[in-house]
RNA sequence: GGGCGAAUAGCUCAGUUGGUUCAGAGCGCCUGCCUUACAAGCAGGAAGUCGGGGGUUCGAAUCCCUCUUCGCCCACCA
């Protein structure tokens, strides 16, 4: 029944129809009820702007992996998807699309603009939906939300209206990161600090007795329109005689004082700070200890306000600051230029540098949220992966700033706040989980707040939100909390954080367990995978072209917790071709492997009468079988530690080199009945195959279901999703089996290498002298035969004739006489490289056996086959010199 | 300016809590093979003073110190 399958693997002929099967089946959907101990993971939501890119891809792929492992192992799982309505990134989108036509969101007006957003995000996030699909993704779909949902929306108001009455959200007048382009309030984690090459320029104000003047240093002279004092430090001795005087700041024709203040620190520039507390937020405090005036000299569009001189009034600040320093210079106020390296936020939705501005924004007041975050980590309530993330998260609480959430934005959440225009009415403002219309509290017309929420404020709800909180729902009260979160670092503020607290401050629980970030997908140079940047891969592309096992097990075996991973947009061949190729060999194993099992196979284990017994088993079957346990035991384990990349190559190689290139090729005459045991091989293989294919299903479902489905006897409605997990058997375990067909390994392939060293034809069947009889050997004499094409083994000293000779790791000699087809320099040579890798390996051994630690530390027996080795190698070393004198070696 | 990580074959990277079993994998490269599952394959092979230097030790890729180079996080020195 296989025989019809095609010797080259095409995922695109079963991988959409497998999802759509898989779909229809069910699995993935989560059951609110029933007796499986949840395991839940949400899904970070991708933001609807644009298709995912390879760190979608990446991140999806490892939470897949963490789900069909937690699936097979029986929990009830639920992979939650969403995805996030995006606030400035979104209106960022639609408002380039616009600006193609030549309109701005002004021309359309609010509702129009965000009727045209919501079209938008209609089909992005139907997009990215189908887009997790292809990857292979089995997220509960029933359950799917996007962050602008009616529910969702709930939870946001619900939040905002219980945090204000606990006083923990205020509005008022501060000091933002203000994006100029995007026209917004930022948050502080929005503004992204880039190390900028900037210049310090210091400006000369005259003292307005006209007895000279003070020197200022400044990154931004154009702020100095908007200067109200002048500030230094109260025991700075070279100016507290200036304190209290005043200065006739230039081009202004205004007249401000000096201040002391212990904000100044006197080691820096000249000790001596303009302050502009319109524009800077250390100036802002200072003004208010001085109860100093707040002039706003740059307005939202980052262009000079009216309240300059008519000369300024209307530029953009950096033509204002090269205008302003120019008339310092001609007026001889510009002391010196200095360059200066300084951090200056940025935007980091559109890149623009931010501007500190005054304005009036709400806030959300976070050290009592931040507290409860921080001891849930300290008492080891949160682990994360790796482990130093966690450091970076108690930095970030411990230093926690008031969080600025509205946004002036029309894409979004807006803030449920409502005023009452009326003079009359006592009330200010209202609060309210419903829409108002009129004022509850005398009854006039009200306006509501014309700001959105910022996008993370609907983020952080959704470990509940998502599951219908504030109602007290099934979904909730099952599969709250969840168990990891597995996200990119950039994210650790901005999102799980905030997760953190407010899970804790609306469910009194922290909302998962462990926080996997993982590392960021990079091209050769480690450049970060970007649009701009053109550096991107596509990871449709990639399931399209090698199929969407190929895509995840490259991502995840190139993974290791805590690292980046490297991939070469120029070169997706080879970039994926360990994926495609891993593929390919499980399909032709398969191909292989099937279409040699009888129906039914007998049984390994079990109390079935046909039930295989342990002395049918050759040695080589019990070598698979504790093979294969080794690689459960281990596998299992890197798993369940998230050390997926190492889950991958384990059973890599074990379906590739011990199953595929040793034990299929060793059966083969078993298999086709030209040796006794077919029966016994093909239960084996059956068992192993199954195995490692239940094993690898977590990182390459498509193929391995396609493969496992085709076993006989499977029945039709089957799936490998929710195949138990492979247990552990002791009764596999054999160390003994394990030693000794490694032994036979070795001397297959020492056979094969001096093969190969001396050209003999691969056709040509040699014969074989060993130093030492082994049982191991006996048994696998046919293996070692056919593998090596060897048509006779001598147990015995060997012949005084030319060859290839080769030493085992427990001492064995190995000798190929060759006769007449012997090239004697060449042996010579080879003798001598042999003769000097034993020398070594006996000088190292003797040191070794000489070293008191390990006598007596060592198990005695350890001890005792580590003098046999040394003695087997010194008689080897032995025989090669007998052996290179007779042949008149030099 | 603080805190933290990384450096191992031409490329991308493994190498775990306690030091002996370790110098590995994939890709690439070289040689030979269309061997009745697989040429996206099979067999064999070349290639690394484990970033430099020092230390501890019988013994260090692994532990300690130091230097160099990259990277990350945080930070209101104008």
């Amino acid at each position: 029944m296989t025989h019809d399958l095609p010797s080259r693997y095409d995922p695109s002929d079963i991988e959409q129809d497998l999802y759509r099967w898989w779909t229809e089946r069910g699995d993935f959907r989560a059951s609110a009820d029933g007796e499986r101990r949840p395991y839940v993971i949400m899904m970070p939501p991708p933001n609807v702007t644009d298709r995912l890119h390879m760190g979608h891809g990446l991140n999806n792929t490892i939470q897949d992996v963490l789900i069909r492992f937690e699936r097979m192992r029986g929990r009830e799982v639920l992979w939650l998807p969403g995805t996030d309505h995006a606030g400035i990134a979104t209106q960022n989108v639609v408002e380039r699309l616009l600006a193609k036509e030549g309109k701005t969101r002004f021309d359309l007006g609010r509702d129009a603009f965000v009727e045209k957003v919501w079209r938008h995000v209609h089909d992005t996030g139907a997009q990215i939906l189908e887009q997790l699909k292809a990857l292979g993704a089995s997220c509960d779909w029933t359950r799917t939300y996007f962050t602008l949902d009616d529910g969702l929306s709930r939870a946001v108001r619900e939040t905002f209206v219980r945090l204000f009455d606990k006083g923990l959200i205020y509005r008022g007048h501060y000091i933002i990161n203000w994006c100029p382009r995007c026209l917004t309030a930022l948050s502080n984690e929005e503004a992204e600090k880039e190390d900028v090459a900037g210049k310090i320029w210091y400006l000369r104000y005259p003292l307005a007795d006209g007895s000279g003047h003070i020197v200022v240093a400044t990154t931004r002279p154009e702020t100095m329109l908007g200067d109200t004092a002048v500030a230094v430090h109260p025991s700075d001795e070279r100016y507290g005689h200036l304190v209290g005087t005043d200065i006739d700041l230039p081009l202004t024709g205004r007249r401000i004082p000096v201040v002391a203040d212990d904000g100044v620190d006197p080691s820096f520039g000249t000790g001596a700070v303009k302050v502009t507390p319109a524009h800077d937020p250390l100036d802002f405090e200072i003004g208010q200890r001085h109860q100093l005036d707040t002039l706003v000299v740059i307005e939202a569009d980052a262009t000079m306000s009216d309240s300059v001189p008519d000369d300024l009034a209307g530029l953009d600040r950096y033509d204002a600051r090269r205008r302003v320093v120019k008339q310092f210079e001609e007026l001889e106020l510009l002391q010196k230029i200095e360059p200066h390296q300084h951090a200056v936020g940025h935007c980091y939705r559109c890149g623009t540098a931010v501007e500190p501005r005054l304005s009036e924004q709400w806030f959300v007041q976070m050290a009592p949220l931040a507290s409860p975050a921080l001891d849930a980590y300290q008492d080891g309530r949160l682990t994360f992966l790796p482990k130093r993330r966690g450091e970076d998260y108690a930095q970030w609480l411990e230093g926690i700033r008031d969080w600025c959430i509205s946004r002036q934005l029309w894409w979004g959440h807006r803030i449920p706040v409502w005023y009452c225009d009326d003079e009359g009415c006592e009330a200010e403002l209202h609060v309210s989980r419903d829409d108002l219309t009129t004022c509850p509290t005398c009854g006039g017309p009200l306006r509501q707040d014309d700001d959105v929420l910022d996008t993370w404020f609907s983020s952080w709800l959704v470990p509940f939100s998502s599951l219908g909180w504030p109602d007290d729902t099934e979904d909730l009260r099952r599969f709250y909390p969840g168990d990891a979160l597995t996200t990119a670092p950039e994210i650790l503020f901005f999102w799980v954080a905030r997760m953190i607290m407010a899970g804790l401050e609306f469910k009194g629980e922290v909302p998962f367990s462990t926080i996997y970030l993982h590392g960021t997908v990079r091209d050769t140079q480690h450049r970060k995978m970007s649009k701009s940047l053109g550096n991107g891969i596509d990871p449709l592309e990639v399931v399209e072209r090698y199929g969407a096992d190929a895509l995840r097990y490259t991502l995840v075996s190139g993974m290791a917790v805590g690292t980046d991973l490297i991939l070469d947009p120029n070169d997706l061949d080879s970039s994926f071709a360990a994926g495609r190729n891993f593929a390919n060999k499980l399909w032709n194993i398969g191909r292989f492997v099937l279409g040699n099992l009888p129906d039914p196979v007998r049984p390994l284990v079990g109390p079935r009468s046909d039930a295989v017994r342990r002395e049918e088993l050759t040695l080589a079957d019990r070598w698979i079988l504790a093979r294969c346990e080794a690689t459960v035991v281990a596998a299992t384990k890197a798993y369940q530690q998230f050390r997926l990349n190492e889950a991958a190559t384990l059973i890599y190689h074990f379906i590739w080199s011990d199953l595929a290139d040793w034990y299929l090729e060793l059966i083969k005459p078993r298999l086709f009945g030209d040796t006794p045991g077919g029966d016994v091989a093909r239960a084996v293989v059956a068992q192993t195959f199954d195995v490692a294919l239940r094993l690898l299903h977590p990182i390459t479902p498509f193929i391995t279901e396609a493969l496992w489905r085709r076993f006989p006897g499977r029945p039709e409605d089957a799936s490998i999703e929710v195949a138990p997990w492979p247990e552990s058997d002791a009764r596999a375990r054999d160390d003994e089996a394990a030693a000794a067909f490694g032994l036979v390994q070795e001397l297959v392939t020492a056979v094969r290498a001096i093969r190969a060293e001396y050209d003999v034809a691969p056709g040509t069947e040699v014969r074989v002298w060993v130093s030492r009889h082994d049982e191991a050997f006996d048994a696998e004499a046919g293996t070692i035969r056919r593998l090596a094409k060897v048509s006779a083994i001598h147990y015995e000293a060997h012949a005084d004739e030319p060859g290839g000779h080769a030493v085992l790791s427990d001492g064995t000699g190995v000798f190929l006489p060759l006769g007449d087809a012997i090239d004697l320099d060449r042996e010579c040579g080879r003798l001598g490289a042999e003769h000097q890798r034993l020398a070594k390996l006996i000088v190292g051994q003797e040191k070794k056996l000489a070293n008191e630690q390990f006598l007596t530390r060592a198990p005695a027996e350890v001890v005792a086959t580590e003098r046999k080795k040394l003695g087997a190698w010194q008689d080897q070393a032995t025989a090669l010199d007998q052996k290179r004198q007779l042949l008149g070696c030099p």
